[in-house]
DNA sequence: ATGCTATTTCCATAATTTTCGAAATTGGGT
DNA sequence: ACCCAATTTCGAAAATTATGGAAATAGCAT
């Protein structure tokens, strides 16, 4: 992964709207969420919904599925987890914090 | 860790010439570097460089201590552990990509 | 006290981001 | 062809961030 793209898929996640918006989609799962169900969640008018959602898209953290008129979100896990092996490379090249890290995610 | 505080260390990060100067700490270990010596390293004026540093200070990423008129800063390896531990949470609520983070921290 | 080096604060400017109403678009359904 | 619902694009204002020169500060050494 490359530092330009793992700082711009932090920047994505680094808006507390975006962030919120991401772990919907997450929590969500596989089946992901129509636009529309994310905007009944969140409360926010469509249009700032959709820059969110494009950015959250365009720097590969969330995927897209036209349905009819539709259009279901997915959070893109591969994405997310190549941005935390990233971190966690740069964060372990050392060994101090590698057990920590174990078992956060134990 | 709330969703606010993870935002902002996130948006921390979510820039290139952070990231590179977060990364820089990490790989200088528990010894730290020096404000000095990481300016020369990134070749930026010392006001730009002081003000991303306190960014990452701020939010709990790097930690900073006097030695003389030196200022040894060092990453914040639990917090590092802390933002991962959280997205990695987000990510795992369902089971979908938790192999995949293994073979990532692997 | 004075000087020296390291670092921060002050200040201003340019650039980017955030926000959202209104209009346009897309894709069926009738 | 027309309509309806879902979503995006346009356009524009407000807020925030990024950047860096110049001045201020901090902490020793002499």
């Amino acid at each position: 992964m490359k530092l330009e793209k793992a700082a711009a898929q932090l920047e994505a996640l680094g808006n507390p709207t975006r962030l919120q918006l991401y772990r919907i989609l997450v929590r969500a799962g596989d089946d992901g969420l129509a636009v529309g169900s994310v905007q009944g969640r969140l409360d926010i008018p469509s249009s700032t919904l959709s820059h969110h959602l494009k950015r959250l898209v365009d720097t590969g953290l969330v995927t897209q599925e036209r349905q009819a008129t539709t259009l279901i979100c997915r959070a893109n896990y591969p994405g997310m987890n190549a941005l935390i092996g990233y971190l966690a490379d740069e964060c372990c090249a050392d060994a101090v914090c590698a057990p920590a890290v174990g078992k956060a995610l134990a």
